[in-house]
DNA sequence: AGCGATGGTAAGTAAGCACTTACTTCGGAC
DNA sequence: GTCCGAAGTAAGTGCTTACTTACCATCGCT
């Protein structure tokens, strides 16, 4: 049908069957590639529907890319390197960690998480179909990056640990739960409910108030001054739990 | 709990090509379906596959399911049915909304989502396949049995705002908060880091800190003993962000 | 023994798949 | 102007896919 507009900042390669420098064309297929691979996954996309989509025959795009596997490492690869590894924000947070500002740091963390996720939801679905499709090149990208976020993020628990600023929790732990909240977050906003019907705030709200959650939890200091002395309430739930 | 504990142990079934009644062969395909289905998702399963690991022919499968989509749309159904709703735990967690015991509360339903994942990961690559492809019963399950735990969890939260004994946050954002923690947990468990390197706990220990972290956050209280004045480094975030 | 209902299969079919081959068109350097 | 290399294609190739057809085998029943 009509070559879509998929091309939107190349203005004449658009409706024309024109013909395109090599270089372009293949940034062109790699485009539309991510697109249709982050909305039906590996298997469920067509060498033939990138190529229509892409406005030019299916051998084009095998004289770009030699396999389908080649474009989709092609794809995780650039993905990668143009979005992995925090940069810009990373900086942020790096002044954040140095002036131990807690807060600081965990809000812009997950702010530009949040906001990356919004810009971008194709790369949040590329990453689940490669990980569910149990992708190498997925799981490599997921091991530096995470890892990357990981040790910065715990290293900074435990040096405030040792401040006295924080509670003497395992700092992995810490640091999955609130990666938990922002990524559940966003995975909500991307994938189960996209009309946002259950939660609607911002990102800069979300990530005030998961902060907010992480660093001073829910229950008001009136309620429960007794913060150290919750021993008694746990061996209650755990009592519930062992009458299964 | 599962109705296909009666295949689970059914003998000879396996490597005799003995007959099987009709509706023992149906659920026998059934659940091979499952576990390809989960493993490979929808499109990257084939009937063939099914039909072999089943130890029947092709022909076998489509003698009891029409369709590949209509064995698909059979194994949500029977997945969530037998599994969706919170069933046994859900009285444990009921008896702590009566005793207002904010711990039990959260700290069972973590533990026995977390225990359930584990005992059947099948069940959340299901879902999260199901969703990417988006497939309609997926969202239509997702939509009554998640829905049901958040409204549970937050009319929960809002009675104990309103004895003042949690502080005024949006309820929807705790919840989500919560359950983005113990998600991302399994998750992480059961598709990213399969070996746990990053992280290795009982699902006892997660559940117990992820509570306490909602509960009473990671800062200590010697530290921030004005856990309500806490502006002062909110704004700092927010200059912070807009130096950007 | 006979026989119908049911469990099961071998061998298709048509469409779709990744990938190839042999060929044509065009732009620009000389 | 011509000519070479790169952009581009039409029409395959062989294999796989979901699904079908026509037929066999075995059990239970009278």
């Amino acid at each position: 049908m009509s070559k879509e507009q998929n091309i939107d900042n190349d203005p004449q390669a658009l409706v024309t069957g024109a013909r395109m420098a090599g270089e372009d064309r293949r940034l062109q297929i790699l485009r539309i590639a991510v697109k249709l691979f982050s909305q039906r996954g590996f298997r469920g996309t067509t060498t033939k529907e990138i190529a229509v989509a892409a406005g030019v025959s299916e051998a084009m795009v095998f004289r770009h890319f030699a396999t389908k596997v080649e474009l989709y490492a092609a794809i995780l690869d650039h993905k990668a390197c143009a979005d992995g590894g925090l940069k810009d924000p990373g900086q942020l947070i790096a002044d954040a960690v140095n002036r131990k500002d807690d807060r600081a740091v965990f809000e812009t963390l997950a702010f530009e998480a949040l906001q990356h996720h919004d810009v971008d939801p194709e790369f949040q679905r590329l990453l689940l179909y490669s990980a569910l499709e149990e992708h190498e090149l997925a799981q490599m990208f997921w091991e530096s990056t995470v890892f990357q976020i990981y040790e910065l993020l715990s290293s900074y628990v435990s040096e405030r640990q040792r401040d006295g600023a924080f509670r003497e929790v395992n700092p992995y732990v810490i640091v999955r739960g609130f990666i938990g909240m922002i990524i559940h977050h966003s995975l909500n906003n991307n994938l189960w409910d996209k009309p946002r019907s259950l939660l609607n705030i911002s990102n800069e709200v979300a990530a005030r108030e998961f902060t907010s959650i992480l660093l001073n939890g829910i229950v008001t200091s009136e309620a429960s001054p007794e913060s150290g002395s919750r021993k008694n309430t746990r061996s209650q739930a755990q009592a519930t739990r062992k009458t299964k």
